[in-house]
DNA sequence: TTTTTACGCTGACAAAAATCATCTTTATTA
DNA sequence: TAATAAAGATGATTTTTGTCAGCGTAAAAA
């Protein structure tokens, strides 16, 4: 399925909304459309990216093995969000591999394009500048979370955060299904912890598990356990 | 005492370096030079600045304050880095407040001056990107060590970093001195398992402490617990 | 200088989280 | 559909880290 970035919605979610059409025109030209399935590699880290990708459709993360085979999940990427813009800006090579967490639509942007784009659209590096400054607070946040709070909060606030990010199906549940596995490596802890955090929620009645599908029944009472305010 | 951006070494070391002829003599005659105490704010979590300070001279601490007292640091800035950047630019509040390790001299530069060149100057709007690109790339790591690896681990890594960064006196230590405590909010734990960790390396002969004073005495061995390949 | 306060250090203990093992259930694919 | 693999769940145990208490030393203030 191809279509035209001037025709593309997907772009008035990330800093493409800057460009101009002469932009547009010139990147819709050389960009590829890929398909990308469920627990492919994007990209993987320690590759040198000649080019950014556009996520139309589909979730991915954004995250480090370690040696041990624990996999850290810094960042989960949907719809809208583009991947491998920083390395590409700072010309360096990623040190976070781009995982599928489902069947994926992307769109591959060459480098070349992109710094034409920021070297002659000064709008659309602010707007960069913009989304890459709001990134860094998150990761800031993300650093003072992992020290300061437990794994029981952290779990609290990434569900609060899923629901937020994926809203809810027709039954309720969180639109998007992750295993314990990917919900242990964002929250940084091992698959036990999460799995034991979860059934403890579920028997304090907060959230309601079924299978890999999880619906938050008290989200007053998540917020609480977040802010230290309950246990 | 005053003096001209234009003529400002430090200038070199940010994203100032892409100021025009103009744009210096406008934010030259708009700055002020502050002299801040060991121990003082610079800001507060919460804050919204009307400017950024650009550090002369001395060392702060950019953390988070939890409720049960613990202190996390986010960033060790130095001489040449400019903080309060991020929240400038995003237009909101610190998330994060900036505390001088020892005296410090800094100039505030109003945000008005700071817009009118990122609107104005599309070399300076890229030199900030690059930088915040750098930054993020930075706070990613940190959070996959925070996940990844222990205390003893962590710990050694800090403890390059810092004689990397301040570099080392004449007797070999390193040229910079932290509290156990400022050390455990780096690195995210308590200030006893800091304490207990230096300790343990100073038995295993990779470090000298003298009082506050570190001194890396085996950097290969040091660098060989970050790795994980030796305990 | 003296006094006070802050900091470094250590032991003892508690709590949190990691690891290992095992079993069940759910997906995948042959 | 049956076989196989992947993921969930839970118990037992170890390791790591946090917390509390107390003591000595060094730095800062009176």
């Amino acid at each position: 399925m191809e279509s035209r970035c001037e025709n593309c919605i997907i772009r008035q979610l990330n800093a493409l909304k800057a460009l101009n059409r002469n932009d547009l025109k010139r990147i819709s030209d050389t960009k590829v459309s890929k398909t990308i399935k469920k627990g492919d590699f994007i990209f993987e880290e320690g590759e040198k990216l000649n080019g950014v990708f556009c996520v139309r459709d589909g979730v991915s993360k954004l995250s480090k093995m370690s040696d041990n085979g624990k996999d850290q999940i810094v960042k989960i990427a949907t719809k809208g969000e583009v991947l491998g813009q920083r390395s590409v800006i700072t010309d360096e090579s990623t040190n976070l591999s781009a995982i599928a967490l489902n069947d994926m639509e992307v769109c591959f942007i060459p480098k070349a394009e992109l710094t034409e784009s920021v070297n002659t659209n000064p709008d659309f590096t602010k707007e960069l500048l913009l989304q890459m400054a709001s990134e860094l607070k998150i990761a800031d946040n993300i650093i003072v979370n992992m020290a300061q709070k437990n794994v029981r909060q952290r779990i609290a606030e990434l569900l609060l955060y899923l629901e937020n990010t994926f809203s809810i199906d027709n039954e309720g549940y969180i639109g998007m299904i992750f295993t314990r596995e990917d919900i242990a490596g964002i929250v940084g802890t091992a698959k036990e912890a999460c799995i034991r955090a979860l059934s403890k929620l579920k028997k304090d009645t907060f959230i309601i598990t079924e299978g890999k599908r999880i619906k938050l029944e008290n989200k007053q009472k998540l917020q609480a356990i977040v802010d230290g305010l309950i246990d």
